[in-house]
DNA sequence: GATGAATGAGCGTTCATTCAT
DNA sequence: AATGAATGAACGCTCATTCAT
């Protein structure tokens, strides 16, 4: 492998496991086997290489992205197939789910992920608007689950340690992430299911937030 | 104030802002008004200094978590209500939001974060376990469905910058978090009553992922 | 001596020594056998380091031209003590003297040391065109002979080494510099002479370049 | 032009805008348009570098002062030929002159610009002395001049900055640099006048430096 | 409690130079 | 003649921490 990539293989890894500032152009470069003046000749400075990484990551998923929502189907199936598809990048790449979390909680490098993020989430968006009017705005409108979707899946990596000490198994074992993935398909089958039966025109709400919260569950 | 305290403050809102590592004892110091090496006398080392800020947090969440849980009503009631002191406490200390989500994507002081989490998620696990025996597994497992929320609850604070760029308006307005958490109860109320209708005993699962997924639909 | 002025008086020497571009705060630390992270601490960086070393000659040139043209006297006399005066502090002050001519040749410091020479050339300047009307303006006018006087005197120290090497003695010794200081007031009583003869309007020159410079000397 | 000589314009403009150790051999080699290990197949090493720029300058230089003082005419034509010649070159290469000052002042290559500056100093010493015979020694002894003509014309151009300052005009413009010539001919015929008045023979100096200095008033 | 001074380790980065092609 | 890659050394600077007072 050449240089450049040694460097960029080793940056991924060490961003991903301790974190851009905890992660030295010393140690990249020991663990890449190469002169640490050479990461400077490849990439301007460690900030650049950090974006290499992440733009690395965002190119394979965006490719990824883009064929599975290109594949025929209704929405529900192509909503499916997203999650499915993103969870599935995350758990083959968990360096990029820890630095996207990492970074995204204000780090530096937020406004290059939400370049990254943004357009995606805005096509996600018109696609359910276009489909179930009832998601254009109350409780279930699209920003809302796009969001909460999103926490869903990167969550469940972000919190893998705190899981496995919950419950006793490991939560990145292939068996682990098929359920994973049953759940996530279940809860936005839910979801769907309840954007299908609302009305497009979200009921007037009352001031009081109390009274607004009080109507809960089809059969509450 | 005392120094402490001071120091506390001051910590507290840099390692929100900036993050651990990015926050120097030195602008700790000048931020809090003290010498930079009244730090070390009151607190160990810097690694101390971020875990008193942690437990802070930590022991106000308890204690709020503690009360909202010890209020009568029933398990969808309090889980409701868990809900929105988890979403309201956030929203109220939003440096404490970035440092759990910094830190939990596999930090240093990941340790910490998990000791204070994990006994809350057991407790809230064996309720909801108790009421619903199909949580014990299946696809709405409670460690699944907790998860879930914790991720839908924690993500909307991490990726709020996101969302002000993809809706335009403020996440963190009182009314943007209204409606959150109004979402956020809806979500729920989907999840428990998908719970109910559900047989204790999970259906056997085939093999083939691709048709333990295919029935879906309406409550099929 | 206190950590500071021994920093100061490496830094001193070194910059006049080898400039400041050659010189590392490393080698300062080791010269002056102080801790390296000790200079930041006294200084906040080398800049500033080069700055405080200057400052510290300049704060005492200024003193004694003050004290010298305080002191009573006509201003023949006066200016041959300011000569005088200027020579022998870059006589004293070797290392400042090859600091300023390099700085001044278009280095990163330059405003500073415009920024102290300017108030006192004005001041001579001032002083020169009260008393001799002709400095106002033509070829002895008071910027000029400034100009001249200025380079006459650093000049000496800054090609004392090519001296050396063409008279075979040391032009820094005692003698040699008592035997430049009697050639400076030589020069300036010249020229004081010729102010003393000048009309004070200088005589209309013609566009000709070769013209205006024919009629040389009184008795040319 | 050549790579070789695209690299000696552009080492010649970078050492003189910002000296030679600010210079780095990368910047050469992007303003020059080469490679940047081509600068070490055409030079040694950036020292080489520097003289190569260097000698280009004094060989023109020296091709200049020559055929100026083979030029028939009388001393004081001839010295008034040479000030004028050597102004008219720094003006013309300022970077040169820049160079040469920073350098002069203990710069590294000093030992090179001496060797380029003592023979020039050398025969016009022989000059002054041959036909002045007061010039062998004493307050207008030939070096004292040559180093006070050298300083006078060297710092006009090394204190521009702060003449530009002073008086608030371009002291580079066309019609300055004619007045400063005027003005240095005039300081050049004040010092060649007073020689040809001066007995050969110095007069004996008392011990007392005051009483040494005290005959002033016009050519006392 | 509180502080000015001090320190060893390490940071990201740049440097002139070399080498294989 | 020219170049992309590579390197060891050094750069200015900041870090958390310690210590004497």
């Amino acid at each position: 492998m050449k240089a450049r990539d040694e460097i960029l293989e080793a940056a991924d890894r060490l961003f991903g496991e301790e974190g851009y500032e905890l992660t030295s152009t010393r140690r990249i470069a020991e663990l890449s086997g190469v002169n640490k003046a050479l990461i400077h000749y490849h990439f301007k400075n460690k900030d650049a290489l950090f974006e290499a990484v992440l733009d690395r990551y965002y190119q394979r998923l965006n490719a990824l992205l883009l064929e599975t929502l290109g594949r025929p189907g209704d929405l529900r199936e192509r909503l499916h197939r997203l999650i499915d598809v993103y969870q599935a990048f995350l758990a083959d790449n968990l360096n990029f789910s820890r630095i996207v979390q990492r970074e995204s909680a204000g780090g530096r490098h937020l406004e290059r992920i939400r370049d990254h993020l943004v357009p995606t989430f805005k096509a996600a968006m018109t696609l359910m608007q276009r489909e179930f009017p009832a998601a254009r705005a109350g409780d279930l409108a699209a920003y809302q689950l796009l969001i909460s979707f999103y926490g869903m899946i990167v969550g469940y990596f972000t919190f893998s340690d705190m899981l496995a000490h919950l419950v006793g198994r490991d939560p990145l074992s292939a068996r682990e992430l098929r359920a994973r993935r049953r759940h996530l398909d279940r809860m936005a089958d839910l979801a769907l299911d309840a954007l299908a039966d609302e009305p497009s025109r979200p009921r007037p709400r009352t001031a009081s937030k109390s009274a607004a919260r009080k109507p809960r569950g089809k059969r509450a």
